[in-house]
DNA sequence: CTGAAAGCGCTTACAG
DNA sequence: CTGAAAGCGCTTACAG
């Protein structure tokens, strides 16, 4: 039903095999017989069968994106980040959602593998994960985003909140804050262990203590951060500032201290972590460690690009921004 | 250097038809073959190629997916409910985001054409589509979501607003408001229209006026909402109660209100349309009208289904809802 | 420059 | 139940 290049060929006057050079753009084709292809091509309506030049070429443009929660907006604008640098390099890409399981991200893996994919972005969920391990044993190229495995030696972009949460310690400590507390991510994790760590050292540089019972583990979502949020307000002697390291933990905690009717930014500190659009309209507007998320995902596919091309491209490691607003108690902007 | 049927075959001393009719769980082998022809495959590590299959079968079990705008949380919401009912039914899902502009749309539908989607979910933007007519003439399984296209006969799945609208404004002149605003979406767009009218209705019931002054057209994008908002404010008499119809020119028109240091609720009333998570983060509240993105998502998929099944789904109107909150003056709950 | 032919990895009538 | 063979629509050595 669909025209197929013989249908070209046949109506051109020429064989399949200059049909598909004319088309490709390849040379060893007459400009007449590339013009008169074009032509009768248009004229026809035909329309390349991709399936099946993937299938001769092996190569299928296409690549696969596997997140673990897509309504953390950190990873919806990751997603679009990476689609956007796809589409100029002329990929599509299948995306999906393993909804930080990590059957469904193996099985997600394997269906990516059997489409062919000719490469792999993703942030691996928590946990062991065979699938994972095999596709980079068998050098499918792929990046990690976000979040490092351990042992293992594929690249990875990622931020480092470093810098920004001593920054944010000090800014904290200079509104005169001491007892500040940190929901922080699932211990299994890297990111949660880390920034949880980049914490702990700032607060040790201004000489302060970090007790037990103000460290919070969350599991990056806002139930967690509602959860955590009760258990520091509920204290006896509860904290004065609170650190939530990711944006869904974040908004868990304000809806927690909202419903108790706490003032941010007089009765108690705020600052989070990601800068969605409306951190700047909450009231007061919130203090976060923004992660350059646009920088990431067209990173990411760069990475991709090289490692499809056979090349090995290297890690690397983003810087995040302090960005101050008020929620900690400096003074709204005019 | 992927293993193969033929690979699987010869290792299990069988033909390539029988690896493939025992692998598809197909009947017409015993259950000998097929036990030895299944533990061949594991063993070997083999890996159906779908590429192959699809140019055989002439199906990819992946559907294509185009938005216009996936910063606007609602398409977020949209793509991932998507998604989600997609990969239930055993397809995959590759996704565009037009931004809103028609060459880029068309583009995308040519790509997705030329992949050999099963068929095709797309939100279409405002303006002639030459490929999307050609699509709908071709007979491509194609369901719209969102927004329709005038005299197109594809199925549409879409909310209506009119009933929460109008409880809307029931609720506005309830607290006391008459002079009422609008931002509404560009002229060309139906829901942009069809909101519009709904309001426009819903006044002309509480026998209230709707000055052209007060009705201000954007084009969905926070920006604009921000710019309608400043005309608004800058009138000798500025309404004392706004209605946005989509979140990101609520968002932008709220921007605008808090640069200029109105209290939300009580110096302004102020509602929006969507309910992203955020909404209810707002200080107050945000009212809203909400769509049901979900049931939207998963709906277009069944329909989606039905007509790669060869059916003509009917298309679907969906009801909105009116989340009532403090952002018009309400007190705030507890 | 041009074409005949092989082959990518499957599935599926068609025989037996 | 089983297999030999064709064919899905391309691209690409290989000859000429």
């Amino acid at each position: 039903m669909a025209v197929t290049v013989a249908d070209v060929a046949s109506r051109a006057g020429v064989s399949t095999a200059s049909v598909s050079r004319a088309l490709s753009g390849a040379d060893g084709v007459s400009d007449a017989v590339r013009e008169r292809v074009i032509a009768v091509a248009e004229a026809l309506g035909y329309r390349p069968n991709t399936v099946a030049r993937s299938l001769r070429t092996t190569r299928t443009q296409t690549i696969g994106l596997i997140l673990p929660d897509v309504v953390n907006s950190f990873f919806g604008e990751l997603a679009w980040a990476i689609e956007e640098a796809a589409h100029q390099y002329g990929y599509s890409v299948i995306l999906c959602n393993a909804n930080e399981e990590a059957e469904r991200q193996d099985a997600y893996l394997e269906l990516m593998l059997a489409r062919r994919v000719d490469g792999l972005l993703l942030t691996p969920v928590l946990g062991e994960s065979s699938a994972l391990q095999a596709a980079a044993r068998q050098g499918v190229p792929m990046v990690l985003v976000d979040r490092a495995v351990p042992k293992m030696t594929v690249p990875v972009v990622r931020a480092d909140g470093r810098r920004a949460i001593s920054r944010l310690v000090d800014h904290l400590v200079d509104l005169g804050h001491e007892r500040i507390a940190v929901i922080t991510g699932p211990r299994g994790t890297l990111t949660g262990r880390e920034r949880l760590a980049a914490f702990r050292t700032a607060m040790r540089a201004r000489s302060l203590d970090l007790p037990r019972e103000l460290v919070r583990f969350g599991n990056f979502q806002a139930d967690s951060g509602r959860r955590a949020a009760t258990g520091l307000l509920d204290l006896d002697e509860p904290p004065t500032a609170v650190f939530a390291i990711d944006n869904l933990m974040a908004l868990g905690a304000l809806q927690e201290m909202r419903r108790r009717g706490l003032r941010i930014g007089s009765d108690i500190a705020v600052s989070g972590f990601d800068d969605p659009p409306w951190f700047q309209l909450l009231d007061p507007p919130l203090t976060t460690v923004s992660q350059p998320v646009g920088r990431m995902g067209a990173l990411a596919l760069e990475m991709l690009m090289e490692a499809i091309g056979g090349g090995r491209p290297e890690s690397h490691l983003l810087d995040c921004e302090l960005v101050v607003r008020a929620s900690c108690g400096e003074p709204a902007e005019p």
